[in-house]
DNA sequence: CATATTTTGTACCGTTTCGCATTAAATTCT
DNA sequence: AGAATTTAATGCGAAACGGTACAAAATATG
């Protein structure tokens, strides 16, 4: 359903492979001090094909969000695999978090929506309207194996799955803005191990 | 001694004003979104004053984040008041957060260094040297609280007060990152008892 | 009053920015 | 084969950018 021949000139470029290029300049740079000229060079596109293909800057970086987004979610999804103890999931949330996070040429380059959406998201609405999804999504999933959590008996009855869901994703908001801030891996891991037990202390 | 007759022409504004109404556009803005025009319009100041006291825009920036760590630290040792119960001080640290996180024109600014900073610490080092100084201080100012409320038997013996002071900068990450994705004042301060309550759930 | 020194205001310089106009190339449809 | 359509490459252009040169203004010193 893909190959639907289209009637001009082929693409030269992968789209999806574009964007991942394009993604890794505006979370080392940010949005505002990413250039179309970085974006270009990156993604091997001169600048019409990367207009043509996903609308000026802004446009292109929301699509980097999206994708940013989607992929987070689904290695949230992965990690909180109801199969395994609570404890385990969130360990995983983590381990997840922090691979993403720890990996820079200079410098640990954190979260993409914690360090670069935040500092557009007063002026720019739409930039400040992903990052919001994305953090209540986020949430809401870990939420949802709070409640089953609580169903199971691995939390107390008295427990609030919100509230703890909210906790949780606080936890791992923290490990990105301080990946970016320099933090080493050593003291993450153990921030993140830390949070593990004061989210499942109660967990068996 | 600030009143040492200099040579020449005397100024024409306060320097310290000045500051504070830069700060408010990189708060907006961002550092790199930030033109010099901005920063001359809401300085009242032309672009070789700017530059003749403050050198160039990133010293510009460096000083206003100096300026806020400042102004951090002493709202946060307020906060901290040791005469007060663990509880009272963690719920005031996250008060005082809030009241400066939750005011902007369009949107809420939450804070600058999470909020701006993080953007270009990957990229300039002076930038991720004071974003990463700042949460450190602060992280060890709350560990001194901790490590007292311990002492006291506020906390149990157990406790470990480097490990509960990061979650308890964790939850306040959390509230600033969030504020600038828009979240409800409602939302923030539920979130931030709660993390009191995390906190110091184990306190009188 | 003249000179030295610092700040202020205007105007400008070279660069970089984003976006597009235009033309050449590659493919499908008729 | 030729028309139609889409992409690719070059390059332009108007605006914005950060930073500064320069002269006028304001103060202290001698």
């Amino acid at each position: 359903m893909k190959d639907e021949k289209k009637r001009g000139r082929p693409r030269g470029f992968d789209p999806k492979a574009a964007l991942g290029k394009a993604r890794d300049v505006f979370w080392d740079r940010g949005f505002a001090a990413a250039s179309l000229d970085n974006l270009s060079a990156a993604t091997n596109l001169n600048r019409p094909s990367l207009y043509g293909a996903f609308g000026d800057k802004e446009d292109l970086y929301l699509d980097t969000l999206e994708g940013y987004r989607q992929d987070g979610m689904d290695v949230l999804i992965e990690a909180l695999d109801p199969s395994l103890p609570l404890r385990d999931n969130i360990a995983r949330v983590y381990a997840g978090a922090l691979a993403i996070y720890l990996h820079g040429e200079t410098a640990a380059r954190g979260c993409l929506l914690i360090g670069t959406a935040s500092a557009e998201a007063v002026q720019h609405e739409r930039v400040r309207e992903v990052l919001g999804r994305s953090l209540n999504d986020f949430d809401d999933e870990i939420e949802k194996r709070m409640r089953l959590a609580v169903e199971r008996g691995e939390l107390p009855r008295s427990a609030d799955p919100q509230m703890l869901a909210r906790l949780a994703s606080a936890v791992m908001h923290s490990l990105a803005v301080r990946a970016r801030a320099g933090d080493s891996r050593e003291t993450l891991e153990a921030i993140a191990r830390s949070g593990v037990e004061m989210i499942c202390g109660s967990a068996p």
